[in-house]
RNA sequence: GGAGGAGUGGCAGAGUGGUUGAAUGCACUGGUCUUGAAAACCAGCAGGGGUGAAAGCCCCUCGGGGGUUCGAAUCCCUCCUCCUCCGCCA
């Protein structure tokens, strides 16, 4: 949520920054609802504060034995007056909040302006595309013919978008993820999370999920409606909602593999084939909670630290920054990690690291105690995935495969399969 | 699923209709004292919001929401969470 203090102060400049992100913001239906709120609000805190001096008065006139009855009759009539004042207030403060809440976060300053992921620019690229003196297949071929990756059967009892795993494939679908958390926990200082992949509306009002993306989430049916996590974000996040943290707390690293569940509403016939794009797949997602002044230093570490996946696994890579009208909605900047995926011959995202400032704070009242001013102020979040698992292994296996068709497993995954080198 | 109990400031814990946004203790911060520390003593210390150039003034919040009342932490309804016991179950 944006600070909606820059909306009543520095609405132009505001507006302007939206433009960058697509989004146009009816400033003149803005000023005259924000105009009505300021209005309302001052006399209706006004009529509170008199009822308050009055009912206490009534209280001293009780205790000394006067008669009360007069004073009753004049605060009696004051209450319609605040519910009719109170009420219209909540609908206008209602209408202010659909608004701020559906607006994204603006862009920090050294995002490339742009309107698609055509003017995202290339930053990095890591690694060199391996030259095959044979036809190379892509992983559904590869995975089908290895017997541990089978479409059918899975769309048979849960529909498109699903894939069965199974045999050595399956073990190194869990080997990679097994190796992902060992290395952020060991070698990048992150703590490990078990956490609920359901959650409450509000968890995923926090981190930014609703209410304006509701479509994209799978929902549960019982009486207390709970989302499906479409990413571990959502809980890692949450875990300093309505918290005050204390300096030493600060920079907080959470790590967590889990499920995520994305409906993928909208992306028809996009993707349709292989593992790329699953209603369920496997992800270790990295999140930093910072102070304010420390999040662009920690937003370069923590993209570093999914790269340091790659790099292990040697996988060739580009880093890029996202434009501003292709960043998500709660990120003020964003790296992509594309991963070079040989059946498809380009590069194809494996990770999304994004500095979120105190876009998903505010929403989720996260802060830390600033020892210089000594107040609650709003911490930074950040999240990065590091890396999604069903896309690493696609990248395995088409990068890793033999000219009979078998695999060879990465070195630093082998003692993660006891010591297996190869798979066929 | 059934029966009972409980949710108050960073923590503990008073408070059952009227200057209570809240006693007290601990923790924390500053000061006095001390060579220094501790102890003792003094003082400060919830969060959010509105308005304002600022100082300040004002509003809201005692798990969430609603209600009764001139007035609610306190009474009523409802939901949530936690604890104990019974039942069921990975």
């Amino acid at each position: 949520m944006l600070d909606p203090q820059l909306l009543r102060n520095q609405l132009a400049d505001t507006v302007d920054k939206l433009k960058l992100r697509g989004v146009e913001l009816d400033t003149e239906a803005f000023e005259s609802l924000e105009a009505q709120r300021k209005e309302l609000q001052v006399a209706t805190e006004q009529l509170q504060s008199e009822r308050k001096q009055r009912s206490k008065s009534i209280g001293q006139a009780k205790a000394q034995g006067q008669d009360i009855q007069p004073l009753l009759d004049e605060v009696s009539a004051m209450g319609d007056q605040l519910d009719q004042h109170s009420a219209r207030l909540s609908e206008i403060q209602g209408q202010l909040q659909d608004i701020v809440t559906g607006l994204p976060n603006l862009a920090h300053e050294s995002v490339p302006v742009g309107a698609s992921e055509d003017d995202n620019v290339e930053v990095d690229r890591w690694g060199e595309a391996r030259q095959f003196d044979f036809e190379v297949q892509d992983h559904v071929a590869l995975g089908e013919a290895l017997g541990g990756m089978d479409g059918e059967t899975a769309a048979r009892m849960a529909g498109s978008r699903f894939t069965l795993l199974s045999g050595p494939v399956a073990r190194l679908h869990r080997a990679l993820a097994q190796f992902m958390l060992d290395m952020h926990t060991q070698q990048h200082g992150y703590r490990e999370f078990n956490v609920p992949l359901l959650v409450n509306a509000q968890t995923m009002f926090g981190t930014g999920q609703l209410p304006k993306f509701a479509d994209d989430a799978f929902i549960t049916t019982d009486e207390n409606e709970r989302y499906l996590i479409p990413t571990a974000e959502v809980t890692l996040a949450n875990l300093v909602a309505d918290t005050i943290l204390t300096p030493e707390q600060l920079p907080m690293r959470v790590t967590a593999h889990t499920a995520c569940f994305r409906r993928e509403a909208g992306s028809y016939g996009k993707d349709t084939r292989g593992m790329i794009r699953q209603h369920q797949f496997e992800k270790v997602e990295l999140v930093q909670i910072t102070r304010p002044d420390q999040s662009y230093e920690a937003h370069e570490e923590l993209t570093g630290h999914a790269e340091k996946v790659l790099q292990a696994l040697e996988l060739p890579y580009r880093k890029i920054v996202l434009c501003t009208g292709d960043m998500g909605f709660a990120s003020s900047k964003t790296y992509d990690l594309e991963v070079w995926l040989p059946g498809q011959n380009q590069y194809r995202e494996i990770s999304s690291c994004s500095n979120c400032e105190d876009f998903q704070s505010r929403r989720m009242k996260a802060r830390w105690r600033n020892p210089d001013s000594g107040k609650p102020e709003l911490v930074h979040t950040l999240n990065g995935s590091g890396l999604a698992v069903g896309r690493t292994l696609v990248a395995v296996l088409e990068n890793y495969q033999q000219s009979d068709g078998s695999i060879t497993v990465p070195e630093v995954i082998r003692s993660y399969m006891g010591g297996l080198k190869s798979i066929s």
